[in-house]
This record gives structure tokens, sequence and C-alpha cells, in this order.
DNA sequence: TGTACATCAGTGAACGCGCGTTCACTGATGTAC
DNA sequence: TGTACATCAGTGAACGCGCGTTCACTGATGTAC
């Protein structure tokens, strides 16, 4: 069957503009989120500087593509290590995701830096962001649930729920739906924790104090499974 | 009693070195550290750009400056909150600490994101801010030893102990002598996860889970307060 | 008291650079009649 | 089959900008004899 002409023009625009977002994804890695410049992207890809406009509206657009990149990466390393793992076994569940997170970010520190470490200044990350960067506490608040439905119930306490109004009403009922309240702060907690510590390990705060990276995050690992009462 | 012309010189010369750090303060608190620029500075102080290099002698070590400012506020702001309570006080004092990182980041993000976001593309931190950076652990790890000295001692399981080797030597015999490797490894789990939840909210990960970031910090306190087995 | 000299903060022009973005254009390819 | 027209990817020059850093210099102030 004929290729249409239309179609092969189609096909070469899409490929040019993964070969853009490639440079711009390689630039990232060596340079930082700073050194990223539409005319060393040009240049990679072989363009005068100005072709560049034809597939991506502007700096700031590049910029948008690479966190959304990013954060469908992460995610999908996330949930590709826990779909491999036995759905009863939580605490497994839970450590083959964070390792994934970690790997990940130990792989691109540039890319992570861009996801979680400073905001780019004058740059307002576009709501688009928001469905890719939930990926990660999608995959964990997942094994919640199944703990709470795999669990006891927690006992609702007479009075009036201490931990109510501090999480957003909408997380309680959709994502972490029958989980209480009060745990759910605690996973809240969980995940700011885990990105805490391997931020900490990616930008250097760990030189002088831990030794064993490693054998620290495996034992981080395990407190912070205890914290969610994950069975194991 | 007359002042030498040289120490009117000296003082002025400090003076003028105060202003062109205050100015450099003051741009990082607008515009970020990218945004930080040796002509602005000039700008601001009211030189001509080639003058700041009579007192600074690159933008890096202008970079450096702010860094070793921001860890020295940092932690003065810290051990200013913690010396304000009763020594018996345990979970008081690491509250209080806590809460100032909290605010202290708050009042001055950028130059927090400076001190915790994205290393600086390029720039390698020198080893003078290894003694201002370790301000606040050195708070926190105070605290510790008083529970340490407080509470009973922790009781000797025979055999290896299995947390060994996973901080820094000189880490446990130092600023944690008297504290079980097992709870010092937790103890830089807790306080890699004081920062998390500080920069989760101060980077914007927070928005969409957390309704009120005040009473999950609070919350997230007790819990962290928790897992060092702080009494109280 | 006066003069020659040294010190030193500060100047302003310049070097050489890279950047994001715009715009009128070329030239190849495909389409309509 | 041939011709006029439309589409559109890509070009290259240009605009206007700000940057870090250097360097020969001015001019005021203080010092030594």
């Amino acid at each position: 069957m004929q290729e249409t002409a239309g179609a092969i023009r189609t096909r070469a625009r899409a490929a040019l503009r993964r070969a853009i977002l490639d440079a711009a994804l390689d630039q990232l890695a060596t340079t930082g989120a700073d050194g990223l410049s539409v005319r060393q992207v040009a240049r990679q890809v072989g363009l005068a500087s100005s072709a560049i406009y034809r597939y991506v509206p502007s700096r700031d657009a590049l910029l948008t593509e690479l966190i959304l990149a990013g954060y469908d990466q992460l995610g999908e390393a996330a949930e590709q290590a826990e779909a491999g793992c036995d759905r009863g076994d939580l605490r497994g569940r839970f450590a083959a995701t964070a390792r994934a997170v970690r790997s990940w970010g130990a792989a691109h520190p540039h890319h992570y830096a861009l996801l979680y470490g400073s905001p780019v200044p004058g740059y307002a990350a576009p709501e688009e962001t928001a469905g890719p960067a939930s990926r990660v506490p999608l995959v964990l608040s997942g094994i919640l649930r199944d703990a709470a439905v795999a669990g006891a119930p927690p006992p609702p306490r007479p009075g009036p729920e201490p931990d109510s109004g501090i999480l957003e009403p909408e997380v309680l009922t959709t994502v972490l739906a029958g989980v209480a309240p009060r745990a759910a702060t605690e996973a809240v907690l969980v995940w700011a924790s885990l990105f805490g510590v391997v931020s900490f390990e990616l930008f250097g705060h760990f030189v002088g104090s831990v030794a064993d990276a490693d054998r620290f995050f495996e034992a981080a690992l395990g407190s912070l499974m205890d914290r969610l009462a994950l069975p194991g």
C-alpha cells in the first residue's frame, strides 16, 4: 500500500521533533537545565537555530517537554518495577518502587534535579505536568490501598478524626480512598521523606555522614515501610 | 583617641564589602541564584562593574559567600530557637529547631533553594561550606545525645551490630557519640526527611495533596520525633 | 613647610562571548486545472 | 502532459540584549624626607 506524501511528511516531522527532544535531553544530561539552549540544540540536530521554532514555540516550551518526559520516564520506571512484584508482597512492592526512583535519579541526576530540585526561576510549571508528576505517588498509594483492604480496617476512633483537614479531601476520597486520614498523612510524609533521602544523596548532602549509601537507603526503606505499617 | 587613617580605610573597605554582599543577597532573594550577576550587583551598590573585583575575586566566589551566609543564617536561626527551650524538653527542642528551618526556608525560598535545591551546575562547593552546613545537624544531634544520656542506654545486643558501617565512623564517635548505630542511622533518615518535607512544601510538590501546610508540618514533626523515640 | 613618591579605590572602554527570537527569503515538493 | 499556484521545511542575517573579566588610566589620600 502506497504511503501518501502527506503521511511521509508527517512522519518526518515527528521524527525530527523527536530528534530535537533527544538533543535537548542530551544537553540536560550533560549541562543541566540552565545550560539548555535553543541554539545548541539546533547545532546538535544540524539545523539553523531558527528552524527549531518550526517544532517548538519557545525555550520554555522545550523545558516543559523535558519536565513532562522526566515525570513520565520516572513514572514508567516505578510502575514497571512495582508491576514485577508479587501482588501480596506489599513491602516488596514499596521497596521496588522506591529503588526505581533512586536508580532513575542516579542515572539522570540533572533530569532529577529539574523535577525535584530548585524551581526554575521565572518558569511556572503548567498544569499539564500534574498528571505525569503524580505517577509515582499513584503507585505508592496503590500499595497503601491494597494494604488497607488486606489488613484490619483501622478502628474508627470516637470523636472527631484528629487528622482530617490536613490533606485535600479529593485525595482522601480518590487515590487514598479507604486509608484512614491519620495513615494518609503519614503516607504523604513518607513520600516526601523518600524523595528527601534521594535528593540528599544526589545533591551531596550525605558526604561526610553516610559511608555506605546503598545500605543506608535499604535501612531507610525498612524504616519508611514500618511507618506505613506495611506487613512483612 | 584619634583613629588612624588606615583604620578608617579598612573600615570603609569592610563596609563596602558588606554592601556588595547585601546587594547580592538582595538579588538572590528576588531573582534566584541564576539571576545573580556581578554587573547588577555593581549597579545596585553604585559602582562600576569592574570595581567589584577589588572586593570579590569572581562570580563564583560571590556565590560561595552567599552559600556560606545562608548556612550561617539558617544555623543561627536553628540554634537560637533551640537554645530558647527548656533543656529537659527534648521534643520541644527538636520541634523548635525544625520549625526554625521551615520558617527560614519560607522567608528565603531562593536562598534555601541555593543550599538544598539543585546543585549549581559547574560549581563545586568548596570545603569551607562544610562547617556552616553542619550547624543544623549539630543542633539535632545534640538533642539526640542528650536523649541517649537521659534515657536508658540501649542494650547492646549480642552479635555484630547490624547497622555498623552505614554511617561514617567519625560521625558515630563524635557528633553522635553515645547514640547506638541503629538509632544514628534513623537520625540521619529523620534529618533528610525533615528537609525533604520542607523542600517539597517550598518547591510546590504538595500542591494538590496537602491542604493545610502548617498542620501537616506539625503532624510530620510528631511522627519524626516518634521515630527518634524522643520521650514526651 | 614643602615636595616627591607610593598606595589604592574606582573608572570606563573594550574583548569576546552566547543567548532567544524575528523575518524576509529560497527551493523543493505536491496539487489543481 | 503541462503549467500556475500553494504549501511548507529550512536558511541566514539581523536585532538587541546581558554577561564575566581585563586593563590601562585617573585622582585622591597618605607617607618620607
